[in-house]
RNA sequence: CGGAGUGUAGCGCAGUCUGGUAGCGCACCUGGUUUGGGACCAGGGGGUCGAAGGUUCGAGUCCUUUCACUCCGACCA
């Protein structure tokens, strides 16, 4: 294609929404132009990596066995509140009405349509197993989109959904879908790391996430140095020793003015952090009703919220406002399980289970107590609650855990029966039993993976395409077009590269040459070829994008090495 | 949802305090010169100043309301 002709609207200046690396280098090097909130228009160049990369997706899951399909968007809410999502998914599902009055959803998943898609053709045995997936659009109303397609509102998901007759199959399936998913990114040459991962909304039970390492990653994941071991901190483990403390108070109230916070009860009672017992109130909201809870960590420890969440199986926490501590009865800074409101509900977090002669709050604002055994608290439940600290100990093999970020790109989970039951999808077994489908789920953030692409392959200049993402595999710049030997000569190498299968960007812009170069550093394609001024000693310039290296080569030898 | 900020030409911004007929740079159009690292000269086109209401002889500027967008936070007893 001869770039005079096409639309790459190219600029110098750094758009001012723009904070991230690759949300700058996209709208400035003309791959995509921003429209709302979240909302991207894709330009050529956009369209075409976008294409890319689904190429390599749907040629390696088809290769796999999977088929593709393409659902509708727009999904009766009908499906939703069968499968309990409606109500579940929270502010994120755009829910809207038709003229009729009946109630719809844009999808931000597809579980439900392709339970129900499957539920109508698929009634026996015979015709399992069967894995579906579709490249389309999904809606997601975020609390708060940012970093460009790095969490739109709307953006381009492969969603791919496995049937199976039992669990053994399901899990052949997703060791499978694994494998494909790690092709996929090496392919699209991407450096990623497979972790564990929490369910979410999805549902469901073991999950995995491949995460794309990057110092921008929303997703803090938590790795050891020693093994393969990889969690989302959302998920992530370690081993713990239980607490020992060997200052043994008698338990006494104390009082403590002014001490609201982990560090000014400890100063004043000249004790360290993990000998306290922090409390964490939080409303828990369920699908009919909501509580307050109380998370119970030591003072030196963070609660982690998902994992908290989990414990008690509530959809979500949230904070409670100061009316609703007064409520509830309870005083800010001064919480504790000791002497708390019957109706509470107390999660300790497992690594107190044995812990005695602890400080904590009295509920009595200006007291704690010394010397609290958590074994003495009646009705409290115990759970894994707290984040995994960088230094911790590897659950597998002990080696020490820190620290990465990454972006999510791809997730897969083992689902279960957790649609089909339901949604009552289920199919006729060897004996004639009528069974629920036992299902997988495989997503890949397609639009996503162009900003992780860009996160990952960048320098000071633009962007740095990958060779499977890039919009053109070479650009041809011709120096000066007025010079007829050079524009000539343009024309035949770009004609020649074509011909051996190369896609072929010709700039053949009446621009200068400084101007042309800036443009080509910015776009990032993976290789130019210069035809300027060494053309009167019959050379050419190839130029790698990467590396900025220039190597000067004969016309011939030019069309071999490229 | 809490906090902060910004809306003026396609993009980046000044003008708002102190009201008096809307400006700069880039981009764009025309002509000319230039052609190896975002050229130069000359001429030109383009804006209901986010929206609504109010004050005023007069509002981009003051007041009220509202909308949109961006950033930060949502770790806290």
């Amino acid at each position: 294609m001869r770039f005079s002709n096409l639309l790459i609207p190219t600029s110098k200046e750094t758009p001012n929404e723009a904070t991230l690396q690759s949300h700058i280098y996209l709208l400035r090097a003309g791959f995509i132009q921003s429209v709302g909130s979240g909302l991207y228009n894709y330009l050529p160049l956009g369209k075409m990596v976008l294409d890319n990369i689904s190429r390599v997706v749907k040629e390696e899951l088809d290769s796999a066995g999977a088929q593709e399909v393409s659902l509708g968007f727009v999904t009766p809410a009908a499906l939703w509140i069968e499968s309990g999502r409606f109500e579940k998914y929270g502010k994120e599902l755009l829910r809207f009405k038709d003229r009729k009055d009946n109630d719809f959803v844009l999808g931000p998943t597809h579980e439900e349509m392709m339970v129900n898609l499957v539920k109508q053709s698929v009634k026996s045995y015979k015709q399992l197993p069967l894995n579906l997936y579709q490249i389309n659009l999904k809606f997601r109303d975020e609390i708060r989109p940012r970093f460009g397609l790095m969490r739109g509102r709307e953006f381009l998901m492969k969603d791919g959904y496995s049937f199976h007759a039992n669990e053994e199959d399901m899990k052949r399936e997703f060791h499978l879908m694994q494998e494909t998913y790690s092709i996929i990114f090496e392919r699209l040459g991407l450096d990623f790391r497979i972790v564990e991962a929490d369910s979410g909304a999805i549902g469901g039970s073991g999950s995995k996430e491949f995460m794309v390492l990057a110092e921008s990653g929303e997703d803090t994941i938590v790795v050891c140095q020693s093994c393969e071991y990889g969690a989302n901190i959302e998920a992530a483990v370690c081993r713990y020793a239980p607490t020992q403390n060997e200052k043994k108070d008698l338990f006494e109230k104390v009082h403590t003015p002014n001490a609201t916070t982990i560090e000014e009860v400890c100063d004043f009672l000249h004790i360290d952090a993990s000998a306290c017992m922090k409390v964490v109130a939080k409303k828990a909201l369920y699908d009919e009703h909501s509580e307050a809870v109380m998370f119970i960590v030591r003072g030196n420890d963070t609660l982690q919220e998902i994992k908290a969440c989990n414990s008690i199986n509530a959809n979500e926490l949230v904070d409670l406002s100061e009316e609703e501590l007064e409520d509830v009865g309870l005083v800010a800074g001064y919480m504790g399980p000791i002497g708390a409101p019957e109706a509470i509900k107390i999660v300790v977090d497992k690594r107190l289970q044995d812990a005695s002669g602890l400080a904590c709050g009295a509920n009595e604002s200006g007291y704690h107590y010394v010397g609290a055994d958590v074994k003495a608290l009646e009705n409290a439940l115990f759970d894994d609650i707290v984040a995994v600290k960088e230094g911790d100990r590897c659950i597998h093999c002990g080696g020490e855990l820190h620290y990465t970020k990454g972006i999510e790109v791809g997730h897969i989970f083992q689902l279960g029966t957790r649609y089909s039951d339901p949604l009552k999808a289920e199919f006729l077994d060897e004996n004639g039993k009528s069974k629920p489908f036992v299902m997988g789920t495989y997503g890949i953030g397609v639009s996503r993976l162009i900003a992780a692409i860009i996160e990952q392959n960048h320098d000071d200049k633009g962007c740095i395409w990958t060779k499977e993402s890039a919009p053109f595999d070479v650009t041809v710049i011709i120096s000066n077009v007025k010079d007829e030997a050079q524009y000539e000569a343009g024309v035949s190498v770009y004609e020649q590269l074509k011909a051996k299968g190369f896609n072929v960007l010709l700039d053949d812009r009446k621009e200068r040459f400084g101007f042309k170069m800036k443009d080509f550093e910015l776009i990032g394609i993976p290789k130019a070829v210069v035809i300027g001024k060494k053309l009167e000693e019959g050379s050419v310039e190839l130029i790698d994008r990467a590396t900025l290296s220039s190597k000067t080569l004969s016309l011939d030898a030019l069309i071999e090495e490229v």
